[in-house]
RNA sequence: GGCUCGUUGGUCAAGCGGUUAAGACGCCGCCCUCUCACGGCGGAAACAGGAGUUCGAUUCUCCUACGAGCUGCCA
């Protein structure tokens, strides 16, 4: 069997939505999975569209995500260049389009955009739909010879049969049959020398021995045309796989204005690289068991493309947030604590135990930024209603807790030692004096400690991190708030 | 409009002629607990509709509906 080569072609236009990014999973894994190779090739054949900096971005994507190609621009493996333009200098995409022309399977085409404009058929949902009449096929050798001479613009367009059906076959979706009256003559050079899409990727993935196609569902419809290339070269049909499409909730195709879909803005918004990757190799398919959590290394093992999905998915941020806690409880602490330590630092200016708060904070966050609300107390002792003081479950009201602060207060105050351990035996210590449940007690000090419905710690681990005089400073602050009350 | 593809709970999904139709996220309830979270247990929630084929269809075929993609000198 002949070593797999997938490739992984962006075009530089901006950032690496979910769904690019997706492909370029699927296109790794389906290579690595088998031992095979998985190359980067540069799509910027529509000079219009290139982004300045959009290329470093796909770099560093796929550094970051563990993406690493075998060959690429910056690494060569014999089939360079890499970059379709570059490519284009070499001549390549003109030498194979004559090629097709010698054959009668391609044709100069000299129309203007005038003479395009008469062809406008209908308008659909605003969209003008043409279809190319083949005018320019009828030209004599010499017509043609003679325009060239003069220097007129010219594309050259594929000669699609006007009867008869093609056929190709996708690996999920089975053989697709269309009538060759459907295919229309797309364009395969473009009047500024530089391939369209369809014809680089196909002279591209034969001369760069590309194996297995992988590519968006949305070239699916387009394929028949590519495939009548290869059959027209005499070139063998690499093996397709299309892939589904990745939705947003209302079913529409991922865009760049419904926001954070690309993985930088995933990055920012405090997820983590691998839940990232995680979660969108879910997106479409799916393991033999119901393992949901995988490494890089162990989709390579596990990633059986038969088993893609047919059906579009929907991108739930949900999930992904789920995801990435389940990944930050996995952490080790070292490396957590280092993510989160700019959350902290934003969040806190007061000279607290950063460690503590971080191993607080771990299980109960699903991304960094969650940090924020979760610490806010230790900073500042929020404005808080004393009716929180009231809780049905711990059976404490304004007036117990007034009793158990005043009560606790100079406890508090004669012990030195403010660890979490020492603090949870005095105040057990005092639980059992008084013969109430832990709750009673530890409510209205975690109450008047944070002032907050929830807190990641319980009321001795507050006051470990927040030591004794601020300890002492709010829980006073709650006698006088609830005395005031009452 | 034409062509192509798709359709299992709100979402991701298993299923590949016979099942009480998995599992996960989310949601709800209970337990645990120094509040919340974690963890544990449980619950509500689905085969788009209609014809066939078959002893039997979520699984196969066709039609309809809905959705999506393509229909660019964009990829």
């Amino acid at each position: 069997m002949t070593k797999i080569r997938t490739r992984y072609a962006p075009s530089p236009t901006g950032k690496m939505h979910v769904g690019n990014l997706r492909s370029a999973l699927y296109e790794f894994l389906i290579a690595k999975h088998e031992g095979g190779d998985f190359m980067l090739r540069i799509e910027d054949t529509d000079q219009e569209r290139f982004v300045e900096g959009a290329t470093e971005i796909i770099y560093r994507t796929l550094e970051k995500t563990g993406l690493v190609h075998d060959e690429g621009p910056d690494k060569d493996g014999g089939y360079g260049p890499y970059v379709q333009s570059e490519r284009m200098k070499t001549g390549i995409y003109m030498k194979y389009a004559k090629e097709l022309i010698d054959k009668g399977e391609a044709y100069y085409c000299f129309c203007d955009k005038e003479r395009l404009a008469t062809l406008k058929t209908e308008i659909v949902e605003g969209k003008e739909i043409t279809v190319y009449d083949k005018h320019c096929l009828s030209l004599s050798k010499e017509e043609i010879e003679a325009n060239l001479a003069a220097g007129k613009p010219f594309v050259i367009r594929q000669n699609n049969p006007t009867e008869g059906t093609t056929t190709f076959h996708d690996e999920l979706y089975g053989d697709i049959t269309v009538e060759n009256s459907e295919l229309d003559d797309m364009i395969l050079i473009k009047s500024d020398g530089y391939p369209t899409y369809n014809f680089a990727n196909v002279v591209d993935d034969h001369t760069m021995n590309i194996t297995h196609v992988v590519r968006g569902n949305e070239y699916l419809s387009s394929s028949p045309k590519y495939v009548r290339l290869y059959e027209a070269f005499g070139w063998q049909v690499p093996v397709y796989v299309h892939l589904p499409l990745i939705t947003d909730e209302n079913h529409k195709k991922l865009s760049k204005r419904s926001g954070h879909s690309s993985f930088e803005d995933l990055l920012e918004q405090g997820f983590v690289t691998e839940a990232i990757v995680n979660y969108i190799a879910l997106l479409g398919w799916s393991p033999e068991d119901n393992r949901e959590i995988f490494s890089l290394q162990e989709l390579i093992e596990k990633f059986d493309y038969h088993r893609i999905s047919k059906s579009p998915a929907v991108f739930d941020i949900v999930k992904l947030r789920w995801m990435n806690g389940e990944y930050l409880k996995a952490m080790d602490f070292d490396a957590f604590y280092e993510m989160a330590e700019p959350y902290l630092k934003a969040a806190l200016t007061r000279d607290l135990d950063l460690k503590k708060i971080a191993a607080m904070v771990k299980t109960r966050i699903e991304v960094f930024p969650d940090i924020a609300d979760q610490v806010d107390f230790f900073e500042k002792l929020p404005e808080y209603d004393t009716a929180m003081y009231t809780h049905k479950k711990m059976k404490t009201t304004a007036v117990s807790s007034l009793e158990v602060l005043t009560e606790i207060l100079p406890v508090l105050e004669a012990q030195e030692d403010y660890s979490n351990d020492a603090l949870y035996q005095t105040l057990l210590t005092y639980v059992e004096q008084k013969g109430c449940k832990n709750g009673y007690v530890m409510w209205p000090i975690r109450t008047a400690l944070s002032g907050k419905q929830m807190t990641p710690a319980g009321a001795t681990e507050i006051m470990e991190v927040l030591g004794k005089e601020e300890s002492l400073k709010r829980i006073r602050k709650g006698i006088e708030l609830l005395s005031a009350a009452l």
